[in-house]
DNA sequence: CTGTTAGCGCATTCAT
DNA sequence: ATGAATGCGCTAACAG
């Protein structure tokens, strides 16, 4: 492949200026611009990735850190940060997780990221004490999407869950609903994962803002509440949406009967929580 | 951060015998390794990527390339293949095609991927003609997975899909199923795209070798076989499975009878293509 | 606006 | 087994 000097030569400049013409840097005159371009072309010049990184110290390319990429949200920002990125120019290095601790640490506390990218990108990736010491000691910008920790000075960008659970349970009280369960992981397990501890929040808030309670059985196993809807039959609000459903023996055969034992149906909120 | 002639000093040695010694270069002895490893280890020392690329010549990254990456198969190809990348200690600069014709000009066709990886992986990425051209003009070693196309010098792997859709056939006629169906997409729409075609191959395959036909309306419209099973109530083999389903008005609640209009019930199969 | 001069930080010849 | 020199190909000062 050509070089810079070989650009350089054919339209009769200097390196530098091949350099800053193909950069688009404004300091180049249109002319000289366009015969620069025309040599390049013509040679089928392409600069090396690694010697305009290390002349340059920037690498123009990003790490995307994961925890799983075959689940789907993780895929959907992916997909999206990729077009994003690779419209700018820059490479994106690809981090997966895959739920091993290991794969966390060799990441985060080697300095594997080191003079390899220009920022970085934690995609749901709850950051310890000693893993944030690392990735601020990286002393990169970048920018946390869904994750529960905080890098200061960077960039956070998530999903209210408390406002989004609230809206779910306003919208099933609006239409009429009186018990109103809410499933979720181990409530317990805090991880600094809190969306389900959100949505739980926002749950309970809407349920005590519309005055409806008490919920039933505390800490509860996960299944189907029980018949016999007592009060919760009237309609409120302006009659939009179809009546709530009727308990029956139908109800046996509604999906989470069937879900796995991790799922815990979380009903019951504690008045001081909200 | 520390550049590769701090350690040289600290260890008491040249930087050619660091960079041998990191590196794990047979050419040294234990006895000086461990002093440079050492020295490395207490200055926190890693080798700049731009730096050793240039110098190198190898990049030690490769190049995914998937149509998108939100579909579960390409992101579980690409999880199996970023664990063995970054075990292998190689970078994993990920492509999305993500159905933009654009994209995938931009990609194969600019020599984006010149002296930026050391080998490309392919998945699912049919090659036309002039894109051909460009990736094998890239000189680079390479893999396809899925693909319809091959690459001269490139492994290829993929799934046998006229085995797999003979495998699921038998399957069916051994439960002693007698009128079955294949959905796939467009059976003209080739796009070197063999799936649809591989897959309906080898239900013909199997219906044929049972003596099973012949087939129902050829090209049908998305929908539910008609009722009145005929003789296809016969079990057949050493009564292992359930029975076959009876024809009912159930039936109209098969998941299909919902399934978009661009899948195609391609039910009938012409004898000469088996 | 353009050219000249120095590096960027490491891997590699060759020597020894 | 180790060291000295050279160059990878480009960008960034600094002049002019």
């Amino acid at each position: 492949m050509p070089r810079i000097d070989d650009v350089a030569r054919l339209a009769g400049v200097s390196t530098a200026t091949v350099s800053r013409a193909l950069r688009g840097l404004p300091t180049v005159s249109e002319a000289t611009r366009s015969r620069v371009l025309e040599a390049a072309a013509q040679l089928g010049y392409i600069a090396s990735p690694s010697a305009s990184r290390l002349a340059g110290g920037k690498t123009r390319s990003v790490a995307v850190v994961v925890p799983r990429i075959t689940r789907w949200f993780f895929a959907t920002v992916v997909e999206a940060a990729e077009d994003a990125f690779h419209q700018a120019g820059y490479d994106l290095l690809l981090y997966n997780l895959g739920g091993s601790e290991h794969e966390r640490q060799r990441l985060l506390h080697t300095t594997a990221l080191y003079k390899r990218v220009d920022a970085v990108m934690l995609v749901a990736t709850p950051l310890a004490a000693d893993d944030f010491a690392s990735v601020t000691g990286l002393k990169l910008p970048g920018v946390t999407v869904s994750s529960g920790t905080r890098v200061p000075g960077w960039p956070s960008i998530r999903i209210d869950d408390v406002a989004a659970a609230r809206t779910a349970t306003e919208h099933l009280i609006g239409l009429g609903h009186r018990r109103i369960a809410h499933i979720s992981g181990d409530p317990s397990d805090e991880l600094a994962f809190t969306t389900h501890i959100d949505r739980r929040r926002g749950w309970c808030q809407a349920l005590l803002a519309a005055g409806v309670g008490p919920g039933p059985r505390p800490g509860g196993r996960a299944g189907v509440p029980g018949g016999g809807g007592g009060g919760a039959g009237g309609r409120r609000g302006g009659g939009r949406g179809p009546a709530p459903p009727r308990s029956s023996r139908r109800a046996t055969r509604w999906p989470w009967a069937r879900w796995p034992r991790s799922a815990r149906l979380v009903c019951g909120y504690r008045q001081t929580s909200a």
